[in-house]
This record gives C-alpha cells, structure tokens and sequence, in this order.
DNA sequence: TCTGACAAGATCGTCTGACGATTAAACTTG
DNA sequence: CAAGTTTAATCGTCAGACGATCTTGTCAGA
C-alpha cells in the first residue's frame, strides 16, 4: 500500500500514540478516518496487541472513537461537542494560568514561557502548530499543575484542531502578549481573564464555520 | 471454562474497571496497592487482554499508576497532586454548575438534580458515595457538556477519597442547597461561584490532614 | 555482622495464532 | 427493485511463548 519506511518496530505502542496524534497536526490522518486493526499492524509493523493499546490511549485521550465491533474512527466531533471541549478547555486554560502567575509570585521563573511565546509569535505555517504545543505545555509546566499536564495534551488536539478550521484575527498575539505579561507580573486574576477571552471568541466563532467542518448533529 | 465461584465473565473488561473502581469506593482496594496482572486474571477468571484493557482504561482516568515492568497500583496522590487534583475539579465543576444554570434559563428540567441531591442530604453512611456520585452526574447532565460527562467520572474518584477523609463540615449541605437553588434560579454565576466553595474548603483542609493520607512527596 | 555482587524467579511488554460473535457487504430471490 | 440470506471482514477475548526487566534471596568478602 503506502510506504511507511521510516518507522519499523523501535518500541511500544507510544509511537504509535505519537505518530498518529502527530500525523493528525499535518492531515496525514482526517477526522471521521476509520482507523482498522489489521491496516495499522501493517503499516506499523506491530503486533495486535500493540495496536489495540495504542488505539486505546487514544480513545481515553478522546481522540479517536472505539466503537464495538465497528473499529476505530478518528473522533468527529459535532458542532456541540467542539463548544463543550473548546468550553472546558477554556476553564483549564484559565486555571492553567492562574497557577502560572502564582508560581511566578512564588519565584517561578517565567523565562520558558516567554520563549516559547515568543517562538509561537514568529513561527511560520510549517511550525506553527508544534510551536502552538510547546506554548502551551509551557504555561502548564509553569503552574506545575500535575493533573493538568496530564489532562491538556489531549485538549490541545481539538484546540488545534478548531483553531486550525477558524481564521484567526489579528488580536490575538496581542492577547498572548498581555497573557504572557500578567504571568510576568505575578497577576493570577488577570491571567486567568486574559487566558480564557481567545478561547472564547473561538467558541463564539463557531456558528461561523459550515456545518461541513462538524460531524452530523445527528441523534 | 472454569466454574468458579465469585464472579463468571459476563463481558469485557468494562466489569473490571467498575468492580474496581467500585471495590476502592468501599475499601475493597487500597490506594498504593498492586494490581499484578496474574493476579487480576485469576481473580476475575478472564484473560491477559483483558486484564490490561482494563488497567489502561483505568490508567488513562488516573486511577492507577502504570509503571514499566513494575505492575500497576493503586494511584497514591502526593499532597501536592491531591490539590492539583481538587483544583481542577474545582474549575470543573464550576463549569458544570454554570452549563446547569443555563441550561434551565434554556428550559432545562433539574427535576433529576433536585431529586439526586435530595438523595444524597439524606442518605446514610452505607448509600453515601454512591448518592454524591449520582449527584455529580444529574448536575453534569443538566448542563449537557459532553466533554464534562467524558472527563469527571475520573476526577470523582479522587473526589469522593479526598472527602471520605476529611472530616465533613457542617455547612456542606446547606452550600449543596445553595447550589441546587441557583441552578434551579437559572443563575449561572452564582452557581459557578457557589459550587466552587465546598472543594476550595478541601483544598484549603489538605494541610490538616497527616502526611500519612498521602503518597510521599518525594522528589 | 554488614555490604555488595550474582543468580533465580516473577512480571511485564509484545508477538503469534485461534475461535466465536457481530457487523458490513455481496448476492440471491420474489 | 426490495427484502432476506449468505460471505467476508473485523472485532473481542483467550492461550501460549519469548526476551527484557525488575525484585528478591543467597553467598562471598570486608
């Protein structure tokens, strides 16, 4: 079929995890996508049960559907689906930089943060989205939340993803600035205020968006 | 196969992962405690899959730890990670809270909250896990965010633990009613503030509670 | 007696192969 | 051309196997 040389068997099911949610980023896997057992230990050269595992994390990450008997999908997500994960990301988002700026307060040291901001500003289409991750892993890892670090990766797919279908307006490195600099300053209020207003206009923004970019509202 | 007393095999490994979570709600597992595989396959009289199936599940809601050739246990939350934890939550549910409101203000029935919530003021020590957890889950219904319905399930567990061991306050049921009341009002900022008082209070007890409820914070 | 290296045992991670169950697709009939 | 039936493709789970890795117990040397 295709030609996945670069990728024998090195180890575990976390490449798998990686380049699947990696390969989502650059289209190379679409939402709705059915992603069959048999195909993936081909093109991976694993076993079943790997591929099972790895299938797995990513439904409990909520990226992919795991219906029974019916294989996997590339998780779709509907027009109120993707408002209520944009909705809760944007409470952790806020409370991710709250605890920034109070670890700040507490002698944090901000300086990733800004750097990671700072790439994300000047990052081109090609490395956009990676810079967009490492931002915002850099903002949890500042507030050393620990369940947030484990619960944000699997957000951050669907936040890229919305934000990626969403044309983006010109405000918004301006309200990354503001965020980075409420951090800076030790502001835990106005962090978690500014951190949650571009969240925010996205969801406001969906009903914009065609009813294509969603999956059927069917019941 | 084997007709051995106890529990037969009436289907998947979603039987595991709730008699366990069930089994910690009542003492039956222990946190810190190991979760060898063997064990579970002989207990459970099913295979090695889904044994695992069942550990990743539960693994991937932060239930257990998975440590590389070391067998699962039984998450044990440093003090640190137990208010990581219950600070999310605390943002969750004022999220929950807020959708609840608002979805009455869009004709929502809270009959079921009302009633859930009922139950649980009333319920004895025996009833009580399971009425606050059906209380959770009316509340996050009413509000109808399915990303909240994926999610708090496993922030529940370590909800109910972290309450199980401080020692209740009065006014809890009186903040619960509070909360009732501003949902059934259709006032979401209300709710959101007031659901988000009895775990800020948890947070605020962890520092009275012995350094043994929690894993050591060993770096 | 205490400490550290080594050997044995228990588990884990992953693979391969197999079998019934269930779903989706192809095909046969009115 | 619609509806029922047969086939093929998967899925869920089990069983057995093998190397890798962690744990534990033993034994020699300080």
């Amino acid at each position: 079929m295709n030609s996945h040389p670069g990728k024998p068997h090195p180890s575990g099911p976390e490449t798998l995890v990686r380049d699947i949610l990696h390969g989502l980023s650059e289209g190379r896997f679409a939402p709705g996508q059915r992603l069959a057992e048999p195909d993936l230990m081909a093109r991976y050269g694993v076993g079943r049960s790997t591929v099972r595992e790895a299938l797995g994390r990513l439904a409990a990450g909520g990226v992919v559907t795991l219906a029974p008997h019916r294989g996997a999908h590339i998780r779709l997500l509907t027009r109120r689906e993707t408002a209520d994960v944009l909705r809760v990301s944007e409470y952790l988002l806020g409370l991710a930089a709250r605890q920034a700026a109070e670890a700040v307060l507490a002698g944090g040291d901000p300086s990733r943060l800004v750097a990671a901001a700072d790439a994300y500003t000047h990052a081109d289409a090609a490395t956009e989205s990676r810079a967009r991750a490492r931002y915002y892993r850099a903002l949890i890892e500042l507030g050393g939340n620990s369940e947030l670090e484990r619960l944000l990766p699997a957000l951050q797919v669907h936040l890229i993803r919305a934000q990626l279908r969403s044309s983006r307006h010109a405000s918004a490195e301006n309200e990354r600035a503001a965020l980075v600099a409420a951090i800076r300053a030790g502001q835990p209020g106005t962090a978690e205020r500014t951190a949650r207003i571009p969240i925010a206009t996205l969801i406001a923004r969906l009903d914009d968006l065609p009813d294509s970019a969603f999956a059927a509202e069917g019941g």
